[in-house]
RNA sequence: GCCCUGAUGGCGGAAUUGGUAGACGCGCUGGACUCAAAAUCCAGUGGCCUUUAAAGCCGUGCGGGUUCGAUUCCCGCUUGGGGCACCA
């Protein structure tokens, strides 16, 4: 009876699908887990084996929660607007909904090859409008909402109006606010909006026609398509996500995130303690004051000038009469640079001298106000002080445009840079002499503060999020403007779908694609042109799922109330600062106003390390068609030239194949090694144009999914990348088959039930302690491995006995579902193995015999004992004591150390 | 420049809390079965010295340190990967 995965495989797929066997239900009788994969993009490439691996990571640990009583959800969806389709669209003018039916219908093959435990009646997509109606009415959730500092959190927008006419807030009162027009109501609403409509310097991306977000742009180009970036002035939608910085920041603490993945977001958060300070500055004889961000607040005896963002508003106020040429000048030179450039050109200093001057408000000083690019206007005011001796920025500055620098720390040597660090005793500084900078610090915080010049202030890195893309494929914004004033739709109105649009292209005068829409209005009112951005629809799907039909909520309270979070969340890193700071920020908000439970959307977070190809080379001799092995091609002068990996195999290259390869290779020749020709290799990221992607199918086809799945867990621990081999997936096909052989005899299906030996049972007791304790760790290859070893341990025991081979089916279900099933069945259940249940087999678990082995080594002596795990002090003791005999007797010395932890290991070390 | 991470045989990787480094798998070598091959099974496999064996020595990126004992802890480097980058 041979081991026939392609038919188990096909039958037991088709099993569960038709009895819904993973389909899943609230059921307050059991307790509840949640395990969720971050839903994929779907490309028009298919998956490649990279890609399933955390898949693969979260079906075992669904599949090892459900054997271990939980109902578990584990859904699966698309995220399926954005660009891509879209620029396909604009080349080939297929409906992105076309290309994207297609591409989900490629992934769902893929992925039900490999046998997930997805709960497909829970699916969702982005793009599907019944999905993005709820994406839309979380966005007029925002817009309805304004961050009330004093309450820290988001509340209705309707308490803010009330404010305005009862008692006044900030600088509206109750006057002004009744005297107000419509427009300029709505103009007051928008600074306080948690989606709001501002002018604000964005991301300008002209070989996509759109603005992009600050994750969605790297190192001045697009993160999608390479386009260069500029920054522009524009009125967008945005979200307030900085509202949410500080929240976001201190709840990272109770995540069970990585460190790395935490650090990451802290950066980006960016949380920075300061001092914000008045400069009262003099501009022709006009005083203005100055606001300023410092988090050295120590060093104001050290400012010689001040900088201004070209940005900034101040600039027109503060140019002086005689300076307004060179300043438009510079303005002008500073507009026209991309991002790229600016990036580029960090090292090169440009300002330029304002005419103005400002007062230092603690030693009355007066020091001259620069303009410069150095000086960002979207963080802090936008304006700094200048203390070139312990800032190395404003060093540069000072150096290049021959501005004093005065050190005000002892024995600071700024001959040749400035002393940055925040340590020191400090000097030329009044009040603050023979401080030390920390103490200095907070002194000149508390000095400011007592005197009326500034006070103490925590700024952000983290900017508001730029919502709109002026793109087809996404949600559209259920907004129209009434008399140009922007107004939400009512609810009823919703989902506002997508119109049929002529072609995908921007309109000949650069108005989004929308603007093609015959009759984009609503009520007479002329609807937003722009759509949502690709985050909007990923930002809350882990709530859709918990309740994806519902069409009168985005999650009923019940469901909500039920399934809480996400308990673990599995991903790549690459969502650091995107998607996974957005859609915290969307469920803090959704907190904050009452429609879900828990503040922090994903507890646990796993990040899977990506799957590297491994590509293989051969190296053609310069000049000629004539290619030489690996081990001789230091001997010529070669170029190296990827090869299609499917044509070698133990890097030994197929000659015939590679001739028929291409055509320019027909006539190749080869200078051997061996009678063979050996190819070089490397790990490089796996990719069509490197000829180095391995299918997910063509594994299934050759190996079967269990044995794909086995080994993806295999080759390494979860978090870390490492190179995709075909060639060591024989090992895991292997133990497979060794372990279909324990169940079965060439003759037919031969389980016996017999009882079980002391040594049998000690394997499979052994293999439970292992495979619980490694799980929870998901340390999946460890424990892959001690599969391998507990089957060739019962297969040279010839053991076929039901007591142990029907719990280590269950026990290797997780990893390989086909198979177990088959055998599960084999052994006379109806059912599927996802309903057998660890715990029984647990309970039958016992502790190994304790054992006492001295070890001699380096001349000295080594006693260990293990001790059961439940072993009480007064064994402990007496195992202590017994040691202690053995070792004065056989070491015949003097003890050295004594380490004794309960329930694990006594080391008494001799000398 | 700053932050995070990693570095172990020919390869992927194990190693609890500091306690026999190299589990498991691949590859390789030899053997069994076979006309032969595939498949399967058995044995060996970090390096050096040695005819062989035993024994020994060296070995976890490099250099120090702590310790009876270090892949593990501390200090200083080298290097791969990732993130941030005028954030005052």
């Amino acid at each position: 009876m041979d081991y026939d995965f392609k038919s188990i495989e096909r039958k037991w797929q088709a099993w569960w699908a038709e009895n819904k066997t993973f389909k899943v239900v609230e059921d307050p009788s059991k307790p509840k887990f949640y395990v969720l994969d971050m839903f994929p993009y779907p490309s028009g490439a298919g998956l490649h084996v990279g890609h399933p691996l955390g898949y693969i990571a979260s079906d075992i640990f669904s599949r090892y929660k459900r054997l271990r009583g939980f109902n578990v959800l584990h859904p699966m969806g698309y995220d399926a607007f954005g660009l891509p389709a879209e620029q396909y669209a604009i080349q080939t003018g297929q409906h992105p909904e076309v290309t994207t039916d297609k591409n989900i219908a490629r992934y769902r093959e893929q992925m039900d090859r490999i046998g997930f435990s997805y709960d497909w009646d829970r699916e969702v997509r982005t793009c599907d409008p019944a999905y993005y109606k709820w994406t839309q009415w979380a966005f007029l959730q925002m817009f309805d909402s304004w961050y009330d500092p004093d309450r820290d959190q988001a509340r209705p927008i309707s308490e803010l109006v009330e404010r305005f006419g009862t008692t006044g807030y900030a600088d509206v009162t109750p006057e002004r606010w009744a005297a107000a027009s419509d427009r300029e109501k709505s103009d007051i609403l928008m600074n306080y909006r948690i989606a709001y409509q501002g002018e604000t310097s964005v991301n300008w991306c002209e070989g996509l026609g759109t603005v992009l977000a600050n994750d969605e742009v790297k190192d001045g180009l697009s993160v999608r398509g390479g386009f260069p970036v500029e920054q522009k002035k524009m009125t967008q939608w945005q979200l307030r996500v900085s509202a949410y910085a500080g929240r976001l920041l201190d709840s990272l603490e109770k995540l069970e995130w990585t460190d790395s993945l935490k650090e990451m977001q802290r950066n980006w958060i960016g949380r920075s303690e300061g001092t914000e300070m008045v400069f009262n500055t003099v501009c022709d004889g006009r005083e203005l004051p100055v606001t300023i961000f410092t988090t050295r607040a120590d060093t104001i005896y050290g400012v010689t000038f001040m900088v201004l963002a070209p940005e900034s508003e101040l600039v027109e106020q503060l140019t002086a009469a005689d300076r307004k040429a060179e300043v438009a000048e510079y303005l002008q030179y500073v507009k026209k640079k991309t991002e790229r450039e600016r990036i580029a050109e960090t090292k090169t200093v440009t300002g330029v001298f304002a005419g103005s001057y400002s007062i230092n408000p603690v030693t009355g000083e007066k020091v001259p106000v620069w303009i410069s690019e150095y000086v960002l206007a979207g963080y802090g005011t936008g304006a700094i002080m200048a203390v070139p001796a312990h800032d190395s920025r404003d060093y540069v500055f000072a150096k290049t445009f021959g501005l004093p620098i005065v050190p005000v720390i002892e024995g600071a040597d700024v001959s040749e840079q400035s002393v940055d660090a925040k340590e020191g005793v400090m000097c030329n500084s009044g009040f603050l002499n023979g401080m030390s900078v920390k103490e200095a610090i907070e002194a000149a915080k508390d000095y400011v503060e007592a005197h009326g010049l500034g006070h103490r202030k925590t700024n952000y890195r983290l900017r508001d999020a730029i919502f709109s893309r002026q793109r087809y494929w996404g949600e559209p914004f259920p907004i129209c403007y009434r008399d140009g004033i922007p107004t939400p739709l009512p609810l009823s109105a919703l989902p506002l779908r997508l119109p049929e649009i002529d072609s995908f292209k921007p309109s000949p005068d650069g108005q989004p694609p929308l603007s093609r829409a015959r009759d984009w209005t609503y009520g007479g009112c002329p609807l937003e042109k722009s759509t949502m951005p690709g985050f909007a629809g990923s930002s809350a799907y882990y709530l859709r799922y918990m309740d994806p039909h519902n069409d009168s909520a985005l999650v009923s309270r019940e469901a909500d109330a039920y399934w809480r979070n996400v308990d673990l969340y599995i991903g790549g890193t690459e969502h650091a600062t995107g998607h996974l700071i957005y859609s915290r920020f969307w469920n803090k908000f959704l907190y904050d106003r009452g429609f879900v439970c828990e503040d922090e959307p994903f507890r646990k977070l796993i990040n899977q390390g990506m799957i590297q190809g491994r590509s293989n080379f051969v190296y053609r001799i310069v000049g000629t068609n004539t290619f030489v092995s690996l081990g001789l091609k230091d001997k010529y002068d070669t170029t190296e030239i990827h090869v299609d990996i499917n044509l070698v195999r133990g890097d030994r290259l197929d000659l015939e194949g590679f001739r028929r390869w291409r055509p320019e290779f027909a006539d190749a020749e080869f200078i051997l090694e061996d009678g063979e020709y050996i190819c070089g290799w490397a790990v490089e990221k796996m990719s069509k144009s490197m000829f180095n992607v391995v299918n997910p199918d063509d594994i299934c086809d050759t190996y079967g999914a269990d044995t794909l799945r086995l080994y993806e867990m295999f080759l390494g621990p979860l978090e870390q990348s490492k190179p995709w081999d075909t060639k060591g997936i024989d090992g895991v096909a292997r133990f497979l088959k060794k372990f279909w052989r324990l169940y079965t005899t060439r003759d037919g299906f031969a389980v016996t039930d017999e009882k079980a030996t002391a040594d049998e049972l000690k394997v499979l007791h052994k293999l439970i302690a292992k495979e619980q304790e490694d799980i929870e760790n998901f340390s999946f290859n460890t424990t892959v491995s001690a599969f391998m070893i507990a089957v060739g341990d019962l297969a040279s025991m010839d053991c076929r006995k039901r007591e142990i081979l029907e719990p280590l089916c269950v026990l290797l279900s997780p990893f390989a579902p086909h198979i177990s099933e088959e055998l599960w069945h084999l052994m006379g259940h109806d059912d599927s193995v996802t309903a057998a249940r660890f715990p029984e087999y647990v309970a039958a678990y016992t502790v190994e015999d304790s054992v006492t082995y001295p070890v001699q080594f380096n001349g000295k002596m080594r006693f260990t004992v293990d001790l059961p795990k439940a072993a009480s002090p007064a064994e402990v003791e007496e195992a202590v004591r017994a040691l202690e005999q053995t070792a004065r007797w056989v070491g015949d010395g003097r003890i050295v150390k004594v380490v004794v932890v309960p329930g694990r290991i006594i080391n008494i070390v001799v000398k």
